[in-house]
DNA sequence: GATGCGTGGAA
DNA sequence: TTTCCAAGCAT
């Protein structure tokens, strides 16, 4: 070598190094996940099915590891394949789904497995913009699909991507207006051999060593090749927009019971918050307190009596439901609406809020009777 | 590009 | 307690 390398092939240099020095930190560190191929079943070639990675990699959209693993196991224990799925009925998918949050997601998982099972034969597509085509797939997720399961040289960029690459390349411009310059950083890091790795050991990394607050740079694989480190400034990365404070909503929330203990129900409308999941009559959430939270907003009159207030912080706003309950006589249940068996509580597809306002009206009446009811 | 869309765990 | 934010997508 009679001189300084030239620029493009350092470039080279410093990618295939940073690529073997993460994917040989991934190889000893890389966490044990139900949907995940260990590391040395991909060095040998194996893929895992990209059923489980499309799957698993919904459930993954803004939820946590934690969160999604019950879920996911029994999702693949009742559907183990895209056929399954795609026959299944669309109300058992949304009772499965219900509590994990973001309910569009599992109307585009029901319309995906079917687009998947009847327009390509059961087959994902296996590349990224074939992935994208479909619903309930964006940016994010076609690129970790092309990559883990097809081996796709994709540039995966997630929320812990950005983090591990702001900082790494000390982006000043603040996010989401900096993402096109943190995707075309990740592509030049993408090494040919093992993508879905690389993905999944970026992912890894940003979740246990490049932390939001008090990263643990000292154990970083990537530590040398880190700008943010080198300027003692890791903390100060990624640079973000600062958002608004969340407004307050507030209503009332009405659980007449009749005298075999069944709940009135019904069902939301099929897009908006909360989208085609099920729910006791409520009056509109105002923004202002303007008397919308009291026992005249009801559905019908009864002797409605209070029993506390419910909080629930959504995405963008904060929601506090007065509840009230009533013993009612038994009487058919008013268009749109049904009554749910005290046993069905506990299955039907009750979004997180109202179950905790079933609860506060009725004590346990959300919990199963029998474990796992069978 | 901005906004709507859940929930729960961690600091 | 409050704030942040987690394997984002659709419009």
């Amino acid at each position: 070598m009679t001189q300084a390398l030239a620029a493009d092939e350092e470039d080279d240099w410093q990618r295939e190094t940073l690529a073997d020095a993460l994917l040989a930190w991934y190889d000893r560190h890389h966490r044990h996940l139900p949907w995940r191929l260990p590391p040395q079943a991909t060095r040998q070639g194996h893929r895992p099915d990209p059923y489980r990675v499309w799957l698993s990699e919904i459930m993954l959209q803004q939820t946590t590891v934690g969160a999604v693993k019950p879920y996911y196991e029994r999702f693949l224990e009742r559907w183990p394949t895209v056929e399954a799925l795609a026959r299944a009925d669309l109300q058992e998918v949304m009772k499965a789904w219900a509590g994990l949050g973001y309910y569009s997601r599992a109307r585009n998982l029901k319309k995906c497995a079917e687009e998947v099972a009847h327009r390509h034969g059961g087959v994902f597509p296996d590349t990224e913009a074939g992935l994208k085509a479909l619903p309930g797939i964006g940016d994010y997720t076609a690129a970790a699909v092309a990559a883990i399961a097809f081996g796709r040289r994709a540039a995966v960029v997630d929320g812990n991507v950005e983090r591990v690459v702001t900082r790494l390349r000390a982006i000043e411009t603040p996010l989401p207006a900096a993402k096109p310059q943190v995707r075309k950083a990740v592509a030049a890091l993408v090494p040919a051999e093992r993508p879905g790795d690389f993905a999944q050991a970026m992912m890894d990394l940003g979740a246990t060593i490049c932390t939001p607050r008090r990263p643990s740079c000292i154990l970083c694989p990537l530590q040398a090749f880190c700008a943010a480190r080198g300027a003692a400034a890791q903390e100060r990365f990624p640079v973000k927009a600062s958002k608004a404070a969340k407004p307050s909503r507030r209503g009332a929330a009405f659980v007449a019971v009749r005298a075999d203990g069944a709940v009135l129900l019904r069902r939301r409308p099929e897009s908006g918050l909360l989208g085609g999941m099920s729910e006791v009559p409520t009056s509109g959430w105002s923004a202002g307190s303007d008397g919308e939270d009291g026992p005249s907003a009801a559905p019908f009159p009864a002797p409605w009596e209070p029993c506390g207030t419910v909080t629930h912080t959504f995405t963008h706003f904060t929601l506090a439901l007065s509840v009230y309950r009533a013993r009612v006589a038994d009487m058919p249940a008013p268009a749109g609406s049904w009554w749910c068996a005290p046993g069905l509580l506990a299955g039907e597809a009750l979004p997180t809020v109202m179950k905790k306002v079933v609860e506060a009206a009725i004590p346990g009446a959300t919990k199963a009777r029998r474990p796992t009811g069978t």
